[in-house]
DNA sequence: AAATAATGTAAAGCTTGCTATACTTGTATT
DNA sequence: AATACAAGTATAGCAAGCTTTACATTATTT
């Protein structure tokens, strides 16, 4: 599934490594969930969202339903 | 992590096999995931809370930060 | 141009989500 | 008591998330 994590740190000028070592993740972890390698667990979305204040509604994009927040 | 699938399961009267079957897993996974064996993975979690019409935020207790609607 | 920072690719390996199968226990219905 | 349904345990195995290491490419700075 797609997510908006690279918009959120770009906009927020955080480099991969920043957001890394934030989430207790490594930098090709970073890298493989922006680029869609694979998907988030559910822990590291959570963390996520929870970096850039949000949810995970929101951070992430589940195709297919009604989760069409902002286009 | 805690959730709250086996709550509202029951609240709705369905059983292990329907939600299995309505989520496309077995039943072993609901068991597994109600009882804490193992967390869900961010798709998985996703259909459970759209199936129960509400968010992960929701249905899943993160401890350890402010995610504490109605705690 | 040289050096450094930031992003990317590749692949082996560990960990964990999930399946599949088989068996057990509790509860309800007859 | 017998049958049937719902929930639980156990375990081997496959699939996917994540780590680790190493190297390549594209800015940015000096």
């Amino acid at each position: 599934m797609k997510n908006r994590i690279q918009e959120m740190r770009k906009s927020r000028k955080v480099t991969q490594q920043e957001l890394a070592d934030a989430l207790s993740v490594t930098r090709q972890t970073i890298i493989s969930l922006e680029n869609g390698r694979y998907n988030a667990s559910l822990t590291l979305a959570h963390k996520t969202a929870q970096y850039f204040g949000t949810t995970i509604e929101e951070l992430f994009i589940f195709e297919g339903d009604e989760n069409l927040i902002g286009g």
